[in-house]
DNA sequence: CCCCTAGACTACAACGTTGTACTGCACCGC
DNA sequence: GCGGTGCAGTACAACGTTGTAGTCTAGGGG
């Protein structure tokens, strides 16, 4: 049986309230008396009940992270991030899979199941602008990605029109002019896929290069055997192409294999440029270029910005939106110069 | 303010009791009452606290999962299934990272931080089989991986002898001869790279081929650029050698790298083989052969043990030790003949 | 010498649930 | 007509913690 602040507080002698002032902190305490209380705690192994804890103060010192999946290596590179960065702030990370469904994004939201968390990261792929009433909740969310802007919330996200054009506009550099586009979403205004495309044909208008929709492959799921399936089509279908922007890494990477296999030469023949700059981009043969969406630095401020509200929670203030840095990663399937 | 069942009591007109007994399908009810309560709930939105729940019966319907590190793939993967197979169970899941650190590893079993949980799934790489009296603790825990055996826990893992030794033998019976491996742990008796290196000696020795230990490399971490530099050790230092098998997949897709770079063609001069079939190892140029080491199932096994556990808390049966089966994957990096 | 303040500590009542023990009541068999 | 049984519902007391309001003592100022 587990010691309680009762037990605690008949080893030493005091009440169990000096018992849990010690515990807490709290600073009009006898240095003698904090003592012995210390000594009581050690000698039972005594550790604050949690539960307890939460349900008189309100907080538990969990957070949720809800995010569709961690197979794909993006995510789980966040989560890794997400859950570092909450250590550091002293709260511990639930984590819970959508799968990129929207109804499952939605029933999160309002699942008892979550209940015990202070607040929650929240990273949908499968919910939409028009779903923007429903990030109306009564406890502090920090929304990531691109699929809902101006919401009741804060929200962390990065320049993706402007990391799409310049990954574009460093293959139009370096001399390709037939860019394939990989992972695109029909009939989509704003999410990833909608805002990367949207600096894709950016880009390729500032140099004067004509929109070809031949060259844009559709793919609702960005895994690598998407990435995959769409390369196939692509070049089943006889479309000519002398670079590839993936729109995230796995789609990418997917697509690099299929290259490779029907015997196009990358980035001679090809070039390939990524999203996303995954651990794993640096080892593919060849090397993957790639943009760096300044994941560790999203994570921070995801963590900070929800720890803080959860703190302030009383008085809130407006909803911040946050934009993080990318950087473009040339590397060997895309070098600077052809 | 969230409802209680004190809000919806009043509102249903029964007791607070009667509501409860609603919520949790308490079978002796009138259809009317339960109704009648059930409208009330739907009106206010009730939703059950569940620290307060926690705090009544002892448990909270959280699981921690506790492994290295989420950029490891076949820790991301892992923790998908996991999360996945607790939803089933009605369960949620906190994750830690370790970062394979012996003293994080033990410091968790014993972390307040982890308090609210029912139950842990431990999955460590920085402790031993001398740590094994640790294991002791006074809450259910499911272990998995190879670092210890015979504890006082259920244990899920795999036959990683004969899936090292089944991984060998493959390459072998394609004709190689000279095979390295990547990511020997010096000195290590137990643990995944003791075993599996135990394996590839089991089959080197069946097969009548000396063991060299030039060809055995070493290194720690199995990330990636482990796997990369110790093959650039291995080639730089004049190594012979006609297959590589590498310790996990990670580790391996860097040494696949390196070999590229280097020149040497997979698999005609190199045959390479991997184990943990990561989702990426489909897709790598070439395909990489591996072991696949029944992640989901491992994944079932050990959170349908570990619900087991929290249920049947009062009177704990012996533990349980579960062997997962293997199955070796031949792709383009070792076809299965030369 | 008395009042006031601050420090060190304590008693008590919550927080929202659920387990236990209980009260009625209707129905059954003898 | 009486005791037993099973159903429907309730009252009350926990679970372990912390916030609030309080007590008591010592010390300082007037």
């Amino acid at each position: 049986m587990a010691a309680t602040l009762h037990d605690v507080a008949n080893l030493a002698g005091v009440s169990i309230k000096t018992v849990s002032n010690v515990v807490n902190d709290y600073p009009h305490i006898r240095p003698e008396t904090r003592q012995k209380v210390q000594a009581a705690i050690d000698e039972l192994g005594y550790q604050p009940n949690l539960s307890a804890r939460s349900l008189r103060s309100g907080r538990s010192g969990v957070i949720g992270l809800v995010l569709p999946e961690l197979s794909l290596s993006y995510f789980a590179e966040l989560a890794d991030a997400v859950i570092a960065n909450a250590e550091k702030q002293g709260v511990v990370v639930l984590i819970e899979q959508t799968g990129a469904d929207r109804d499952r994004e939605i029933a999160v939201l309002s699942s008892p199941r979550m209940r015990l968390t202070d607040g929650l990261i929240f990273s949908p792929l499968g919910m939409s602008q028009d779903d923007v009433g429903l990030l109306e909740v009564d406890f502090p969310m920090v929304l990531l990605g691109e699929r809902i802007f101006g919401g009741p919330v804060d929200h962390v996200t990065m320049r993706n029109v402007e990391a799409a054009q310049a990954a574009t506009r460093f293959l139009i550099d370096s001399g390709r002019r037939r860019i394939a586009v990989i992972g695109a979403h029909e009939g989509e205004v704003v999410g990833s896929a909608a805002l990367r495309l949207r600096g894709y044909r950016d880009a390729l208008q500032a140099a004067g290069i004509p929109y070809d929709p031949a060259l844009v492959s559709h793919t609702t799921l960005w895994h690598r055997a998407n990435g995959a399936a769409s390369m196939r089509e692509l070049i089943d279908g006889g479309v000519q192409f002398d670079a590839v922007f993936g729109l995230n890494d796995a789609l990418t990477l997917g697509a690099l294999r299929v290259l490779q296999e029907k015997g196009m030469r990358v980035p001679d023949d090809v070039a390939v440029m990524g999203f996303d700059n995954i651990d794993e981009a640096q080892y593919t043969v060849p090397s993957l270029s790639t943009i760096d969406p300044g994941r560790e630095q999203i994570a921070e401020r995801a963590v900070s910005l929800l720890v803080q509200r959860i703190r302030e929670q009383a008085r809130p203030s407006a909803p911040q939106e946050v934009l993080i840095d990318f950087s473009v990663v040339p590397r060997e399937s895309a070098p600077a110069r052809a």
